[in-house]
DNA sequence: AGCGAGACTGCAAACGTTTACAGCAAGTGC
DNA sequence: GCACTTGCTGTAAACGTTTGCAGTCTCGCT
C-alpha cells in the first residue's frame, strides 16, 4: 500500500527522474535506459499518480455523465452507448449520479473542477442555478434533453411532440376515444415537453376527449398509485397515455389488480421503449427515443468540441420511432423465436416519426 | 472557460495566495481578509482545481464503485446504497463500469492510480491478475462477492448455498421432483457459487431429480434461448431454477411462447429479487440476497479501513430471503393497494434463511 | 582533423494547491 | 517597560509529474 514514485524508480534505474519519465511514455530514450527503467517500474510495481500527471498535463483522460435517475433502465442504455464511444477514443467514463437538482449543480461543479475533460449530462430539471454551473463551467458539456436555446450549448434531444404525436394517432386509429395522460412530474424537463407534446396532438383531434393526470414519480410505483384514481373513476378513459415506461407499467400492474383487462378494457402506452416493455404481459406499447443513438450522439459531440473548442454548438433531434404491442393492440399468437424479445417482429409494427 | 487560479484570487484581494487559501478552506484569517477574499473568489468564479487540491492533500474525498454488469438491476441498487452512505460520510461516489474480465483489471489500476481514495468492486469474474493488481493497489478496497479466503481481504458475500437450498426446498415442498438448474456463465464466480449450492441442496434430497444447463450471460434473451430445449425437451422439468431473475424471466417468457402454463407445467424461480420479479406476471419466485443491506456494508466497511487501514480484515454475509410469488404458487386474487408492487404482502411470504 | 547533426541525458522549472515556519503587530500580565 | 502570548500574515517549500533547455557524447561527412 505504500506509494512508490517516480523518484524511486529513477533511483533503482540509477537515472533521473526526466529521463525516467521518457523511458516511461516512450518517448525518446536509449534502449538501456528503457529497459533499466522499466524493470525498476515492475520491481516496485510503480504506477503513476493521475492526479499528478493530469496536473501537469492539464488533461485527465476522464469524461463524466452525470444522471439523475439512473434507478430508469433508459439512462442505462444511454450511459452504455456513451461509454462504447468513449472507449474507443481512450477516454474513461466515470458516472455520477445526482438525485436531487441540487446536487445536479453540485456534481457539475465538482466535476468540472478538474477531474475530467468534459462532460455529458440528463438533468431531471433544469434550473437557472444549472444553467448558471453549466456557463461558469471551465470544461465543455453536453446536454441531454431540451436547454434553453439562448444558453448557447451542444445539446441532444429526443422528439417529444412526435412522440407523442404518434401515441396519440395510434390510439385514434384504434379508435379510442377518451384519453388520459399520465405524467412524471410536470415540472421536470422530460415531463413538460411531454406534457406540451400531448397537449399539442389531442388539439388535433378533435373526436378525441383528454384528461390529464400526473404520478409523483417516474417509477413503477407511483405510476400504480397514480392509475388508480383514474381506472376507477366513474367515466374511466379508454387509453391511458404513460409519460415513460415505469409510469406505464404500473398502470398494467394498476389495470390487472383491478380485474380490468388490457387492452380491451383499456389501452396503455408508455415512452422510451426499455426492455421491460418487451417482457412484460401484455407488452407495453411503446416509443423508442432513440436512446442509445442520443447516447453515442452526445458523446461523439463531446470529444468533437474537445478537439475542437471554437466549433459552434450543435444541437441534434433524434427521431422517434413507435412499437406497438399487446397493451394496445390484442396480440396474436407470437412466432417462436427469441428475437422477439430484442427486436420488434411481426407481432411488433414498428413506425417512424 | 478560462481556468482562473488561486494566484489571480490573491492578488485581486490584495493579500498573498497562502492567506487566500487559508480563507477559503475557513482556517485561521482575519474577517476582513476572508472578505476580502470570498469577494474575489466570486468575482473571478473561482474553483480550486481538484487535481492540484489532492496532489497536495493526498486524498480525493472520492471513492469509486466498479460494476461489471450495470444492465443487471441488482447492482443498480446495490449502487444506490452504496451512494446513500457514501454521500452521508461527505465523500463522493464515481462509478465505473466493467465489461471484460480484463477491463476489470484496468478499472483497478486506474482508479487507484489516485483518483479515488477507495474502492468497491463487484467483479464477475475474479482472475489471478484481479487478485495481483488488488493486492499491488495502494487504496482500500471492498470485495462485494466471494474472494479466495487466503487474500486476506475485506469483503461482503451473499449466501449462495442457503439461498439454493431456501429455493430447492421451497419447490420440493411444493411437490416438485424433477429440477433443472439453469446458470448463468458456470465460469464467473457466482455462476460458480450457485451451482455449488444447487448441486448440495438438491443432494439432500433423495426423491428430487436434478439436471444442469448453462446460459450465455445473466440476460433475458440468454435465459429465454436456453430455456427452450429445457422446456421442449421429451422429459421436460416440472420446475425451472435460474440462476438469476433476468435468467427466470427470460424462462417465463419462453414458457409463455410455448404455451406452457406457469407454474402448473413448470415452476420458475429466479435470484436476487429485482424489482422486475414483482412487477412481471405471474411474479417470479426469488431469493433477496440483501442488494441494499450488501452495498451499504460495503461501503461503511470501506470508511472503516480508510479511518483505520491497519484493523483487521472483515468478511461480512448476509442472509438471503425467499420471496414466494406467482411462478411457483397459484396465485390468489391480489389484495388491493400499491403495497404489493414493493413489498412482500400477504401474497408473498417472505423466508429468512 | 574539424564540424555539424543527431541521440540522449540531467537540471530545474513548472502545474495549482496547501502548509511549516518565521515574522510582525498588538494586546496582556507583571 | 519588559516578556510573553495571541492573531494574523507572507515567504517558500513541498506534493509527483512532465518538459524546455542546455549540455555531452558519438557519429558521419567533408
Amino acid at each position: 500500500m505504500a506509494r512508490v514514485t517516480i523518484v524511486q524508480v529513477a533511483e533503482r534505474a540509477g537515472v533521473s527522474t526526466a529521463s525516467a519519465s521518457r523511458a516511461l511514455n516512450g518517448l525518446i530514450a536509449s534502449a538501456e535506459t528503457v529497459e533499466k527503467v522499466m524493470q525498476a517500474a515492475r520491481e516496485l510495481g510503480y504506477v503513476a499518480d493521475a492526479t499528478a500527471q493530469s496536473l501537469k498535463r492539464g488533461k485527465t483522460l476522464q469524461l463524466g455523465y452525470a444522471v439523475a435517475d439512473i434507478g430508469n433502465p433508459v439512462y442505462v442504455e444511454i450511459m452504455s452507448a456513451i461509454e462504447r464511444v468513449v472507449q474507443a477514443s481512450g477516454y474513461r467514463l466515470i458516472i455520477s449520479s445526482t438525485g436531487t437538482a441540487s446536487s445536479s449543480v453540485d456534481v457539475v461543479r465538482d466535476l468540472s473542477r478538474g477531474l475530467v475533460d468534459g462532460m455529458i449530462l440528463s438533468p431531471l430539471r433544469v434550473t437557472d442555478d444549472l444553467i448558471a454551473a453549466l456557463e461558469a463551467a471551465p470544461i465543455p458539456f453536453v446536454v441531454l434533453g431540451r436547454v434553453p436555446d439562448s444558453a448557447g450549448f451542444d445539446a441532444v434531444r429526443a422528439d417529444s411532440s412526435t412522440a407523442m404525436r404518434l401515441v396519440v394517432e395510434h390510439l385514434a386509429a384504434e379508435g379510442r376515444r377518451s384519453l388520459a395522460f399520465l405524467n412524471g412530474p410536470a415540472d421536470t424537463t422530460p415531463g413538460a415537453l411531454r406534457l406540451e407534446g400531448f397537449r399539442a396532438a389531442v388539439a388535433m383531434h378533435a373526436d378525441v376527449r383528454s384528461r390529464l393526470a400526473e404520478a409523483a414519480d417516474f417509477t413503477i410505483t407511483a405510476g400504480y398509485e397514480a392509475a388508480m384514481p383514474l381506472l376507477t373513476a366513474a367515466d374511466r378513459p379508454d387509453a391511458i397515455v404513460a409519460a415513460n415506461d415505469l409510469i406505464g407499467l404500473g398502470v398494467l400492474r394498476a389495470a390487472e389488480d383491478l380485474g380490468l383487462s388490457v387492452p380491451s378494457d383499456v389501452a396503455v402506452t408508455g415512452i422510451d421503449d426499455t426492455e421491460l416493455a418487451a417482457v412484460v404481459r401484455p407488452g407495453l406499447t411503446s416509443v423508442d427515443l432513440g436512446a442509445d443513438a442520443r447516447g453515442a450522439a452526445a458523446a461523439e459531440m463531446l470529444l468533437a468540441r474537445i478537439a475542437d473548442p471554437s466549433r459552434p454548438a450543435h444541437v441534434l433531434t433524434v427521431t422517434p420511432s413507435l412499437v406497438v404491442r399487446g397493451s394496445t393492440v390484442p396480440q396474436r399468437p407470437v412466432a417462436l423465436g427469441s428475437a422477439a424479445l430484442a427486436t420488434p417482429t411481426d407481432e411488433e409494427e414498428r413506425t417512424a416519426g
